[in-house]
DNA sequence: ATCGGTATTGATCGGTTGATCAATAGCCTG
DNA sequence: CAGGCTATTGATCAACCGATCAATACCGAT
C-alpha cells in the first residue's frame, strides 16, 4: 500500500476536475451515478476532496445538470444566429436544434432531472431555470417572425412552450424508439407551419 | 417488545396486499421510494415477506409500473369507447383523456420509469411494452376514422407516435407548469386538427 | 534550503439499500 | 384437540451512499 502520490493543484483548477469528472459521469451514466466516490476516481482524486470543493452532492449534481443543458441551450442559439436568411430559415434550424440534432445524452440527462428534483431542491429550481431559458429563447424567436411579418404568432410565449414540450416529450421517446427522428422532424415542421399560418413548403424547403 | 401479533392470509391475498402498498407508495412518492422497508411498512409487514412474495425489488417496481400505467391506458381507452358520437368525437375523448385529464402522479411515474430504466432491465422491457400498448391504441383510434372517411390519417402509427410523444412532453412539463392545461388543450387540439385535415372548429366544437 | 500555509488524503461514521434465512407461530387438517 | 405445514418474522449481511476531519505532504515564499 505505497500511499498515493500527491499532486498539488489550484482550487480554481481542481474544481474544474472535480467539476469535469462529474460531467462526464452525468453524460455516460446519468445524474443518479453523479456519486461522490464515482466522481472522485474519475477525478484521480480522494471522495474527501469532491465535497470539500462541491460543499454537498445536491449541489453538485444541480450545477452539472444546469452546465450540461446550458451548452445544449447555447449550442442551439448560436446554430439559429448563425442564420444568414430570413425569420422562417432561423425558425428551420431551431426545430432542427430541438429534434433532429438531439442528444440522446442530454436528453436523458433531463429526464433524470424531472425524476430526480423531487428530492434535491437544488436541482428544482435549476431546472425550472433552464426551462425559462429554453422558453425566452424560443419565444423570442417567433416573437422576432412575427414582428418582421415573415409569419404569425400573436402569444409566442405559449407557442414556444408547447413546442419545447412536445419535441421534450419527443426526444424521451427518440432515446428508445432510435430511427424516426426524420418522420418526427416532418410532423414537427408541419405542425409549426400551421401554427405559424404559412405553408408547410415554406418550413420545409430544405431537404431533411 | 411484544412480538407483532401475526396474522396468516393466503400467498394470493397477501401478494395482493404488498402490491398494493407498493402501488400507492409509487404514486405518492414516486417508483425510487418503492423500498422493500417502505412497502413493508405500508403493508404491515416484516421486510422479509417483501422480498418474499416480490422475489427482487426491481421485479416489484417494475410490476407496479405496469399497473399503474396499465390501468390509465383503460380509463382514457373506456372513456373513448363510451364516445356515442362519430369519430372525431372519439377524438375529442382521446385528446381530453391524454391532456386535460392528466394525472399528475401518473406522469411523475412516466418520468421515473424513463429515468430508472437504465438501471433496471425489467422495467425497461415494461416500459417498451407499455409505450406500444399506448401507440396501438391511439393509432387505432386514428385508424378507424380514416378507414370512416371522418378526416384523413395515412399513417395512423406514425401520427400516433407524434401525438403520444409530444402530450407526454406537455404532461412532464405540466408537473411543474402548472395552470396552462387550457391552453395546452388548444394548441394541440389545432395541431391534431391540422393533421387530420379538418377545421380546428371540428375538434373545438365541445366547450373547454 | 527550509519553513508555513493549505491542498489533499483516506479512514471513519451513521444512514440507506436489497437480500437472506433460521426461528417462530398461525391456522387448517385429521 | 393435537399435529404439522407453511406463512411470517426480524435480525443479519454486504454494499453503497454522503459527510466529516485529523493527519499528511506538497509547493511557493522567504
Amino acid at each position: 500500500m505505497t500511499p498515493a502520490k500527491r499532486v498539488r493543484k489550484s482550487p480554481e483548477e481542481r474544481r474544474a476536475d472535480v467539476h469535469g469528472a462529474a460531467r462526464s459521469i452525468a453524460l455516460e451514466s446519468g445524474l443518479s451515478a453523479v456519486t461522490q466516490r464515482a466522481v472522485a476516481e474519475r477525478a484521480g482524486v480522494a471522495p474527501g476532496l469532491v465535497t470539500h470543493y462541491a460543499d454537498r452532492m445536491e449541489l453538485l449534481v444541480a450545477e452539472v445538470f444546469r452546465d450540461i443543458v446550458q451548452e445544449e441551450l447555447e449550442s442551439v442559439r448560436s446554430a439559429v444566429e448563425a442564420v444568414e436568411g430570413d425569420d422562417v430559415e432561423r425558425v428551420i434550424a431551431l426545430l432542427h436544434g430541438l429534434i433532429r440534432d438531439y442528444r440522446r445524452d442530454v436528453a436523458l440527462v433531463w429526464l433524470d432531472g424531472w425524476s430526480l428534483s423531487r428530492r434535491n431542491e437544488e436541482l428544482a429550481a435549476t431546472l425550472v431555470d433552464q426551462a425559462r431559458a429554453w422558453e425566452d429563447f424560443v419565444a423570442a424567436v417567433f416573437e422576432r417572425g412575427d414582428a418582421s411579418g415573415a409569419f404569425r404568432a400573436p402569444d409566442p410565449l405559449a407557442l414556444a412552450r408547447f413546442v419545447i414540450g412536445a419535441t421534450d416529450g419527443l426526444s424521451a421517446q427518440a432515446t428508445v424508439w432510435a430511427g424516426h427522428e426524420e418522420e418526427t422532424v416532418r410532423y414537427v415542421t408541419r405542425t409549426v407551419a400551421g401554427l405559424l399560418g404559412i405553408p408547410t413548403s415554406a418550413l420545409a424547403r430544405t431537404a431533411y
